[in-house]
DNA sequence: CTGAAAGCGCTAACAC
DNA sequence: GTGTTAGCGCTTTCAG
């Protein structure tokens, strides 16, 4: 490998000017650009990045803490994962992959300044790794928003606004009765973080909206969406609309409305919110609202990198999710012809 | 951040003798190890990675390229990818995230001295990319076999093995005629590596065992599944026994056979082959032959940091698969009380 | 607009 | 068993 001092050679000039070519610190004449650029492309130079670490204390790598067992939803996961490479390669940054099982990991990578900022994914309301991570004082952003952030940024879904467009958008069709469906109890348990907003988002829009609203967790099976669409019933009796948030569960959700009789969109009005990207182009699926699971990564790469290009102030974004009507909502009842497409009863995804 | 002269000082030792407390490159006294040992505890002390880098030539970083869009499983990579972090720590090295889509990826990683070995996925069998990294002359592992590997290490499923293994169970139980719908043709005409593997797998195991077999491949829906069960029993009149080789289209394979009436395993026996791991859990699945990808993650860590070691000679490990019997095969027609359970026809995946 | 030179923090001969 | 020292390849003052 060539280092920078065969450029400087075959260029003719010192090796601190090849340093500055690249930098572009400082400026050069045009003649003597030419030179070096001409050199290093013969030659195939790449500067090492070990030594340039050392003498920088740049590394330009990041460190992503990716979530790898049992978690969520692995679209989601991978399409977030393909945002954040791609958009730390546009700021010239490679990233180093951390799994969530190695607790030591953040400290390593930092303490032996392996990267120069941190993106964690799947943070929990009080997560612990929020404590190590503001003591560790670098460039860091975390995808989810815990109860105390500590001076770091974070990032994640608008899952409050989500939820309030679904509810404005059946309001706004003449729904007065508005079920929500959620995510498993346990899910809730575990890391309540979106679940509250979710929860909250749900209250604030039903009461904006002045219509009726009950809200219940599913299981992802058929006896657990049947009691789901009971607890909600049960509350609001005259129930038309249904949101749903959990991918999971929507299939049992469409098939126990489906075993029932129940026409959607002419008897209930169905908008689902999930991840986008992931299984974007199935056939058949309701009218949701989409999680942005692309937006979010780029976006966290974006602002991890500002404040290591010394922005100041952390701050928090919700990435606002847009409705995708897909025929599954329709105004209540005698609503005239209503959607166009019904749910076919035995589809799967 | 503590350098190792501090640590030295702290220890009254100099600073070669902390490197090699912690390389253990040369013996130590035990009492010199203990006091170096505690002044790195103390103090914090983490070898700056680059700096360390810079001296030996080792990064202790290894590159895995993984395939972001599109592609197949997202499960599979998602274990994959999980195996290959945790094995790579065993090994006492990161990983560092290659996205398909970046072509220059592998030059500049290694031309830079990021990393000091490779992993690279989905490798087909006219990769591309093959020849590239036979000229970095690092230490390779691809997953996947091309047709000419040009001297580089090769890991992947088994897949003759495994189709194998299916058509021997089939023909143990009695079975005299056996088909196999595999991928679609898409995939077939895209990397044909697998596939070429698997269609000589199922000729030899069914010449061996003496039975008749007959091929198709499959399109993930109802209509292509009826085509691709009309097109195996054109050919092998009295089929009993079915192998599928395309989790997409499992479902509507099964779909189709309740659907006829056809009965399994009492009429007809199925065996999947299918990724481990992934929906594991799921009750409902047929009888599988498990590609084991975790295993082929740590195998392929494993075999790259042989080569950084010095192993000298390129191997290619096709890690074997396991048949997992979950009562989807019995022996043909009349054969007594057959398999237990019996596949439901709306199941989902 | 360009060079010279002093490190960055560590490893690995080379000494004893 | 331990210390001394010369780099590894780059960035960045300091000088001109």
């Amino acid at each position: 490998m060539p280092t920078i001092n065969d450029v400087a050679e075959a260029a003719g000039v010192s090796a601190s000017t090849v340093s500055y070519v690249l930098s572009g610190k400082r400026s050069i004449s045009a003649a003597t650009r030419a030179r070096v650029e001409r050199a290093i492309e013969q030659l195939g130079y790449r500067p090492h990045a070990g030594a340039r670490a050392l003498a920088s204390s740049r590394t330009n790598v990041l460190a992503l803490m990716v979530p790898l067992r049992q978690s969520a939803d692995v679209n989601v996961i991978m399409d977030f994962v393909g945002a954040v490479a791609t958009r730390a390669r546009r700021h010239d940054h490679d990233v180093l992959l951390l799994t969530q099982d190695e607790t030591t990991g953040l400290e390593r990578v930092t303490g032996g300044s392996l990267v120069d900022a941190l993106i964690v994914m799947d943070i929990e309301l009080d997560d612990p790794r929020v404590d190590v991570l503001a003591r560790l004082g670098r460039p860091t952003v975390l995808i989810g928003v815990p109860r105390d952030p500590r001076g770091l940024s974070c990032v994640d879904f608008d899952f409050g606004g989500a939820v309030g467009t679904a509810v404005e958008h059946l309001a706004a069709l003449g729904h007065r009765g508005i079920g929500f469906v959620g995510s498993s109890p346990d899910a809730v348990a575990r890391r309540a973080g979106y679940a509250v907003r979710v929860r909250d988002g749900f209250r604030a829009a039903v009461a904006a909206a002045g219509v009726a609203g009950a809200m219940s967790p599913v299981e992802a099976s058929l006896p657990g969406a049947r009691a789901a669409l009971a607890a909600v019933r049960a509350e609001v009796p005259d129930l038309t609309g249904l949101v749903v948030h959990n991918e999971g569960a929507l299939p049992s959700v469409l098939a126990v409305l489906a075993e029932e009789g129940t026409r959607v969109p002419q008897d209930v009005s169905v908008v689902s919110i999930e991840a986008a990207d992931a299984s974007q182009h199935l056939p058949g699926r309701p009218t949701s609202i989409d999680l942005p699971s692309l937006e979010v990564g780029t976006a966290a790469v974006d602002m991890v990198m500002a404040r290591l290009e010394g922005s100041v102030a952390p701050e928090t974004r919700l990435v606002p999710a847009t409705l995708t009507d897909r025929g599954t909502t329709a105004p209540p009842r005698r609503g005239g012809r209503a959607g166009t497409r019904r749910v076919s009863p035995s589809r799967r995804r």
